[in-house]
DNA sequence: ACGATATTGAAAACGGATTTCAACTTATAG
DNA sequence: CTATAAGTTGAAATCCGTTTTCAATATCGT
């Protein structure tokens, strides 16, 4: 497995594209980062410690990323794309509290090879896809945490 | 099961809304589409039929059919938001097609058992789910069609 | 029919994603 | 080490689907 630092250098150069001061300064954010945030969000945390960089590099930059495979784009239908570091971080589905917006990680291998089981019986080739179940997370519920409005 | 025209028009009476002439409209055209429209496809086509009906009237009552339970929204992460017939179409998954865009559906009760279980495991209550699977449909791999570009 | 209230359609506003563009930076060739 | 071609940047503009505004109109209860 190849490290993003050095994936995301290949993918330059094999573009032709240019390693920037900008472009490395997001990669480190990227990966440092843990949780699925939407390029807004994460726009706002870099912004702390590098006020130069502007919106649109950044999102530019994350776009390259998904190119690349180091990032994967995710839409859990709050209108905002959220991207998360892909590499090494093994194919998952996510749970989605409705309450406070945590987003949990979790793999079912039993899950997978029904979907393929579902798509040989439709004769149909799977490219990718998405399950995602949308609920209150432990903390959400066991407080009888009203959901915020 | 109530029939969808008589629950809509319970659904005004409780919230005191009015029966339009337009709400009607399209109450009845949007029970006779099959395919999972688009609000601007739907639109369109609406149009054709009855072309003195605005796109906000056709969007708010899609809304109302989503309240009161006649219709579902969906998204399919094409930017566009979907609606189908929810009413006597139970619960179902979807295989998209990202040559044709063709939409087909299927229904595996142990995938939804399995995902109850995932749930479970981490104390997560499940108020919705949305499982897709993308890809080439039988039609579009076995003639070996280009992806539309 | 009246009056209160909801609805309508056109147009404007909205919000996030994406593009434009002139100034600037990088890589490569000389 | 320049010079130069090509790519990149940030701010602002644009795009595009969704949602709201508003004055005119329709509906409903009385």
């Amino acid at each position: 497995m190849k490290k993003p630092e050095e994936q995301f250098l290949d993918y330059l150069a094999r573009k032709r594209l240019k390693n920037t001061s900008q472009r490395m300064t997001i990669l480190s954010a990227f990966l440092r980062q843990k949780a699925h945030l939407s390029t807004e969000e994460f726009y706002l945390q870099l912004r702390k410690e590098h006020p130069g960089i502007g919106y649109a590099t950044v999102h530019r930059t994350l776009k390259l990323f998904a190119e690349c495979g180091i990032a994967s784009e995710r839409n859990f239908g709050d209108g905002q794309m959220r991207f998360e570091v892909s590499l090494g971080n093994e194919h998952h589905d996510h749970l989605v509290c409705t309450s406070c917006g945590q987003i949990l990680e979790f793999e079912n291998q039993q899950i997978e090879q029904l979907q393929i089981d579902v798509a040989r019986t439709h004769n149909f080739i799977i490219e990718d896809h998405r399950l995602e179940l949308y609920g209150l997370c432990s903390a959400c519920h066991t407080t009888e945490q009203p959901p915020v409005s």
